[in-house]
DNA sequence: AATTAGAAACCGAACGCTCGTTATATTTTA
DNA sequence: TAAAATATAACGAGCGTTCGGTTTCTAATT
């Protein structure tokens, strides 16, 4: 993006959910091309357009009831696809299971670097780094439950990378506030048990999405509503300012 | 329980364990008296000793690979018991899932309930209910995870009991933070969204529990940490006052 | 434009296994 | 010795997985 322009100081939700949704499809190319000696199917678009169909199907049925608890028939039936049909894309359930939280890993990864200006000022860091979290688990609500809710049905190796990609974000908010402290932004609190309670208001928004659906809270709301939460709590006294620093 | 004298201001940890803990047995008992139309086994000392061994030994295996995955025969072979033996206790494996919640349930409300004083000041009544909130699930931490992750696997009866119970909480916090704020203790937030935040803070305490085992962090050093954080966030400027008010 | 061979993709019945559940037999208790 | 408690083995259902057959696509040939 621009190397000199001036970013606006908050980002919407709406230009970011552009963004974001290109992006599945390309994903899902990507997955093809790595896995391509697993994957029977020769021809990209056609295994692109099943893949998306699997992982969206899988991602709804297994929000219902569990992925363990979603059979392949029903996958099966839900996709309209064969038993025979899917196993040309994976090779075995745990496979899938595996594909899909690789794939949220990825997607994630790739969205918070792209939106993070490590020359920023923390503050200025710390509101987009909410900011851009929250759309992204708003955005893909199905897989951040999903990888939530399964992780300990991993195998030890894709559940390291699980815990490592959940402290990871943390260890970001940790170094954002050490900075702050450093610069005086920030008053002398608990970094490392702070970063965590923000990473804990931030899950909350995709894990109980059924309670703010109810209670018709916007995402922008929230955000708004967890920054100043946040600032209250951390914000030196002499930085307090209500509009942005 | 005197009726007149004054209890101290901050209740702690181990005096609240010696209380708790003999409560597992004892709700057992009430178990077996509540369902001794569906529980085969006759004489009580017999069953309490079993229930007990049941459930702890179905949390325990739950929390390791979910309930679902968990067979009856793991269950069997790591409780000791046979297959016959386990359905003398209950009539089905979702019962079993049933029991193990509702007893959840009613330690809760007993326990939490046993600690509020109505009539204490809005910023003490926060206080206690948070501690008595993080030692309960300290000392009941496999059954609240087993709860919070089970939850979309009940019936829909037993489903909507549990959401009940998590916006019951939430409820009192939000009594309290609108009783504050009429009386100019605390500032003028959103009361729904921060009793939320509340909640979801209290729950990583349980739903974490690896990550602050891992870092040493004690029960009431994470109590200390919630309150000052909260009331940073909550507490009206003329009202700070670092060590209670 | 029609034909057609061969590759690519898809289908669904069948297999072996494990699950929850139960009926019957055996052991323990009083 | 009768009742209470536990053990065992068997049943049908449903699971993940496989595999041989069928359809659909692609492109070269007529």
């Amino acid at each position: 993006m621009g190397t000199a322009q001036k970013r606006p100081r908050e980002i919407c939700f709406d230009s970011f959910k552009q963004m974001a949704l290109l992006s599945m499809e390309e994903i899902c190319r990507e997955i093809f091309r790595e896995n391509h000696q697993s994957i029977k199917i020769k021809k990209e678009p056609v295994a692109v357009k099943n893949l998306v169909n699997i992982f969206y199907t899988t991602l709804r049925l297994s929000n219902e009831k569990g992925f363990h608890t979603m059979s392949l028939r029903d996958l099966s039936s839900a996709s309209g696809l064969s038993m025979g049909a899917l196993y040309s894309y994976f090779s075995s359930k745990d496979e899938l299971l595996e594909m899909i939280q690789k794939q949220g890993r990825t997607i994630t990864r790739k969205v918070l670097s792209e939106h993070m200006d490590p020359d920023a000022p923390p503050r200025e860091k710390m509101h987009t780094l909410i900011r851009i979290h929250l759309y992204l688990t708003e955005v893909m609500q199905p897989w951040f439950y999903f990888a939530y809710m399964e992780t300990k049905n991993l195998g030890k190796v894709q559940r390291k990378r699980s815990i490592e990609s959940e402290l990871f974000t943390e260890r970001i908010f940790n170094d954002i506030l050490r900075e702050g402290q450093e610069q005086g932004v920030y008053r002398n609190v608990n970094c490392l048990l702070t970063a965590g309670a923000i990473k804990a208001l931030l899950q909350d928004w995709y894990v109980k999405r059924w309670k703010y659906s109810r209670r018709q809270i916007s995402v922008e709301e929230y955000a708004a509503f967890l920054i100043s939460f946040i600032e209250s709590a951390v914000l030196a006294e002499n930085s307090f300012d209500p509009e942005g620093g």
